[in-house]
DNA sequence: GAGTGGTCTAGACCACACT
DNA sequence: GTGTGGTCTAGACCACTCC
């Protein structure tokens, strides 16, 4: 048996984790903002667990920007209208997690040499060949942006075989056994030309949010380079920060 | 005596913290991407300290895209290109943290009712007053954005007549003991019309970021609401994620 | 198997807020 | 003073990587 209760096949989910969904099912999802949580030492009771557990649950909460600490003073939910955190996600997971269904059309898939800009990225020569896809991205239907991934080819043979309709994470995960851990992002304004606008169905020279990702895997080798152009009515950007 | 043999004076800087800054300037700054930590464990005993408290620091390190960990095999640095992490900083921080030297025009200050949004935004009435001050932001003399910054004027009585050329978040600091500890921010796209490209001294039209934050201090109480519009063409957002 | 990061325990003391 | 969150210790075992 695992130091964990979960079922025998189960991945072992820490127990901070599961601390976390709990304390966000029972103490902050759907209450008003300000609510006070209880005081950590009585949570570790509960659980029974150490409070270092119970802080490290809490920890995660506040780094989502779901709650806030006052030293001294108590835990206290942030409220319903803030939630979206800055997770590394696809976005397919995001539409879906937005309660609407995404879908895709391939607009090209390609291969060639990287470039500078990509191979840079990618930790490849210029001339080391890349999978390119290019794909307009929707919700319901309706177009939220426009996306161009590039793929060592390498690391994902025969890719342009895949349906890419869906989410490109789960056929890297399901067929490569690539699975993206972390990503560095650059997020740009930018003003869409007419064919950018055409596609996305808004007029030329609207605004829109460019965000250029580098994504790497749990080995820490950059597996994907990807540019999305996202509608600016109908995408932004919202997280907390703290001053420490 | 405190825990730390920080000057008797100066504030407790905790362990983790220093030791963060250690292993920033030792093992982090400078470095090739992909250069090695020593293992938590050396860097306990090095530090004095127990893995906990070692692996506080490289949490803030790693939450700061500096670093990265792979389990069973090590704590890696990103590299020198990617830096800037998502932390509360003010602009005037912002700029002399690039180096650059910061200053501003005043475009007005003003007294009024808090109105709609900002009022819900400060958990003040619409009819509440509150301080507007505008404000055009430069870095070594080129405009940079514009500010629209909105204050409850039952927290900073008098600050029209401060100096807002500088750190608003100084003054707020300085002479009303405010301290900002947390925000929501809200990112966006925008183009700028005649006037607004006019005073960032682009072309009409441009490009623009807009960030609309709420500030909060360390007692959860909201304190200011801005609205800052960013040239597109030199400010962008860059920051790690990870997919947990 | 040896070494690494990931999680957890059972305490302790400090700094701060509230009354 | 009492209660809260903030930091820290000295261990332990687990999961994973690399050889």
């Amino acid at each position: 048996m695992t130091k964990n209760d979960a079922s025998a096949t189960a991945p072992v989910r820490a127990k901070y984790l599961q601390i976390k969904d709990s304390l966000l099912q029972d103490h902050v999802e759907g209450k008003p903002a300000g609510t006070a949580l209880p005081p950590e030492r009585v949570l570790a009771q509960d659980f029974g667990v150490t409070r270092v557990t119970v802080r490290r649950a809490i920890d995660e909460l506040e780094s989502d920007g779901l709650v806030y600490r006052i030293q001294g003073g108590g835990t206290y939910t942030v409220g319903p209208s803030i939630a979206k955190s800055l997770r590394l996600t696809s976005f397919s997971e995001d539409v879906r997690a937005r309660g609407r269904t995404p879908s895709s059309e391939v607009l090209e898939v390609s291969q060639g040499p990287a470039g500078d800009e990509v191979g840079r990225s990618l930790h490849l020569s210029p001339m080391d060949t890349v999978v390119t896809i290019r794909r307009l991205r929707m919700a319901d239907g309706e177009p939220m942006c426009l996306e161009v991934c590039a793929l060592p080819a390498r690391l994902a043979p025969g890719i342009e075989e895949e349906d890419l309709t869906g989410s490109l994470y789960a056929i890297l995960s399901g067929r490569y056994g690539l699975e993206p851990a972390r990503a560095e992002q650059v997020i740009e304004a930018t003003v869409l030309d007419e064919r950018e606008a055409g596609m996305l169905a808004v007029p030329p020279f609207s605004a829109a949010l460019r965000a250029t990702r580098t994504s790497y895997d749990t080995r820490g080798g950059p597996i994907e380079f990807a540019v999305t152009t996202y509608r600016a009515d109908r995408y932004s950007l919202r997280f907390a920060v703290r001053r420490d």
